[in-house]
DNA sequence: TACATTTGCCAC
DNA sequence: AAACGTGGCAAATGTA
């Protein structure tokens, strides 16, 4: 059964005899797709694999399990959005999560393709805000740093400045997956990658990636400091909060295991940023749906994806419903930088422009 | 049959 | 996973 870990572990490392993986906590090998992809190459079955667990992850966690949960009198699926789902402030989605729909690849697109605008008057359509490069930006409130300030003033996609710089190519080649992977390298720095992990995720020497980490603090030599500040100030108060004052108390990070307590730091650095967009977006949302109800419009409020909102409006509405969002959204909080809203607008989830 | 744990993977 | 953070879900496996 290749769907059984252990039972494909036995199939690769002792009968065919492949390179063994990292090990796990339990002392077995991973077949996680990130070592099988180290072993490509090593025998034509891995792709075949690789090839099987995508297609077995999108069919048994979408394309079979939504459509029994359309409900018969509404058409509709109804998630639960879970106020208190995230210690960070976050809300969360479950039966189904709505907030983890496929969108990487062309075949998990397809899946979001299926949700599409019906029920807003006769000539429906999806309608979509999402926060620009969001928590960048509250990095750049909270550190100061010249470099962050300056580049959000004059209006940059630090995602795609990071993509040309790491991948070596000028910013008219930066293509949608490069700035995909830049984007996890930016955050992922910032929360406490380390150069062992860069290293494993993208496969480089670990010299490699410590240097351009190294170049990334040089850049941004403000972050060093939130860092560093937010550690020792959570490590005092025994908690971690928000720009708006939302608390999420760590004990664990005065922890005399080394292991616990730089987990507990990695979550102080994150929580006041992940938790102050949450809290922007929760605000944003209130005064969204207020303005709608005052105005009698139509148009619905159908999902949040944690920085992103989505509408299914009137055709006649998506003008009016644009210029509402891009007057409250951006305007939620007055940071140090702006604050920027992408919108796009679709028949189905999966093809927005 | 019910529930917990492990492994893996989708999204932001 | 020691080794970016926040979630939820499916399948296999183990226990009661
Ligand atoms: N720690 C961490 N946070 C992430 C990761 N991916 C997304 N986030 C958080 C930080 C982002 O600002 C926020 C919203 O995700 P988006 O996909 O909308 O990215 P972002 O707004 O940064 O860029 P965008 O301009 O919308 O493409 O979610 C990740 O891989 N690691
Ligand atoms: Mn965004
Ligand atoms: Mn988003």
């Amino acid at each position: 059964n290749i769907g059984s870990p252990q039972q494909l572990s036995r199939v690769l490392f002792e009968e065919l005899k492949l390179p063994k993986t990292r090990r796990l906590k339990t002392g077995s090998y991973s077949t996680d797709a990130q070592s099988l992809e180290e072993l490509r190459g090593a025998h034509p079955v891995i792709d075949l694999i690789l090839e099987y667990r995508e297609l077995t992850k999108l069919k048994g966690t979408y394309v079979d399990a939504l459509p029994g949960l359309v409900n018969p009198r509404t058409g509709r699926i109804h998630s639960d959005f879970n106020q208190t789902g995230a210690a960070t402030g976050r809300i969360s989605s479950s039966n189904p999560n709505l907030q983890n729909i496929p969108v990487r690849s062309e075949l998990g697109r397809q899946i979001r393709r299926a949700f599409v605008a019906r029920d807003a008057g006769p000539d429906p359509y999806l309608l979509s805000a999402d926060y620009s490069q969001i928590e960048l930006r509250i990095l750049a409130h909270y550190t100061g740093d010249p470099a962050l300030v300056e580049a959000f003033r004059r209006d940059e996609d630090i995602h795609a400045v990071t993509a040309s710089q790491v991948f070596g190519v000028p910013m008219e080649k930066v293509t949608p997956e490069m700035r995909r992977r830049a984007k996890v390298f930016n955050f992922g720095v910032l929360y406490g990658l380390t150069p062992y992990g860069l290293s494993v995720r993208e496969r480089i020497p670990q010299e490699e990636a410590a240097e351009f980490i190294r170049r990334y603090f040089e850049k941004y030599p403000g972050v060093r400091r939130y860092i560093e500040e937010t550690v020792q100030r959570t490590r005092e108060l025994g908690y971690a909060e928000t720009i708006f004052g939302r608390r999420r108390y760590l004990p664990e990070i005065n922890s005399p295991n080394a292991n616990v307590r730089q987990a507990a730091e990695r979550a102080a650095i994150n929580m006041p940023i992940q938790g102050t967009n949450a809290d922007i977006m929760k605000i944003a949302m209130a005064r969204v749906q207020q303005e709608m109800d005052r105005r009698g419009l139509r148009s619905m409020m159908v999902l949040q994806v944690h920085d992103e909102l989505i509408f299914e409006c009137p055709a006649n509405e998506l003008e009016e419903m644009q210029g509402l969002v891009l007057d409250i959204m951006p305007n939620a909080a007055q940071l140090a930088v702006p604050l920027k809203v992408d919108v796009k607008v679709g028949k189905t989830w999966g093809d927005m422009e």
